[in-house]
DNA sequence: ATTACTACCTGACAGC
DNA sequence: TGCTGTCAGGTAGTAA
């Protein structure tokens, strides 16, 4: 579910909850959330103290205090603060004050504790246009898959991608290397509105999707794109398409949008 | 150095 | 009702 702004309005709700507190125990509910070893990554856990709430991209890094606790919510994960426990919970911690617990209907989530930051791109946030225009002007393949990994530049998934290229004007299979420097500004440009402007908004909700005390996002409201194939563009009225490109479900207008 | 494809899991939804 | 196929906010691994 969560791209940068979804993981970035959960830190934001989790990290005055978390601050400071002290993990009292861990208990793995699925063996797969853990790596596969959820007893060693238990009893590393049990007893430090959370320090802070970090994001590099679409990971929460929990600040601990010999190390850090890399949670990556992939498709379904969902921290849940003081909630109810499900079929779907993975994972619960009891804190020396209060209960967060980890729900993931998939099961792609998964926890991995580290002495250092995740290898990853800069986050999309941490970026200027000098330096975002010079990572894409090396990719000799389609603008969009460039957009998606992850370690060229972190925190951009599906919907944002999409949206983004809309904004800018550009065709999700424009060579990303071909692209000229204004157009490249202009990308740039739309990233950074969009991604702010879904973090104000709470990240977007399309079924699931909410940040630690439940609170669904409203940005999918804004969608001009994303999940409207067959609507008319909001700015020419031409049907929005849908394609795939690297097995990803994309959605551009073919009359805006150049390649 | 990319790219293409599969796999991981479960559920929602459309069509028959 | 129930079956089948498709799709889903992500990424790792393996093969071309």
């Amino acid at each position: 579910m969560p791209e940068l702004p979804e993981v970035e309005t959960v830190r934001r709700s989790l990290e005055p909850l978390l601050a400071g507190r002290r993990i009292v125990s861990v208990r793995f509910l699925a063996r797969r959330v853990a790596g596969g070893k959820p007893d060693p990554l238990a009893s590393r856990l049990k007893g430090q103290i959370i320090h802070s709430v970090g994001r590099l991209g679409k990971h929460l890094l929990f600040e601990l205090d010999h190390g850090l606790l890399d949670i990556h919510l992939r498709m379904t994960g969902k921290l849940v603060w003081n909630g109810m426990t499900g079929p779907y919970t993975r994972a619960v911690f009891e804190l020396d004050k209060g209960l967060l617990a980890f729900d993931d209907v998939r099961q792609f989530g998964i926890f991995v504790w580290r002495q250092a930051q995740p290898r990853l791109g800069p986050d999309a946030l941490d970026l200027d246009a000098v330096t975002f225009s010079g990572l894409l002007r090396k990719r000799r393949g389609a603008v969009k898959p460039a957009l998606l990994d992850q370690s060229l530049c972190a925190g951009l998934g599906n919907i944002y991608v999409d949206e983004s290229l809309f904004e800018a004007g550009i065709h999700p299979r424009a060579r990303a290397s071909a692209l000229s420097k204004p157009r490249l500004a202009k990308l740039f440009a739309s990233v950074q509105r969009i991604l702010h402007a879904a973090i104000a908004a709470g990240g977007s909700t399309i079924s699931n999707y909410a940040d630690g005390t439940g609170q669904r996002g409203f940005f999918q409201q804004n969608h001009q794109v994303y999940g409207r194939q067959g609507e008319p563009c909001p700015v020419c009225g031409a049907a929005i398409r849908r394609i795939v490109i690297s097995q990803r479900g994309t959605h551009y207008c073919p009359r805006c949008q150049k390649r």
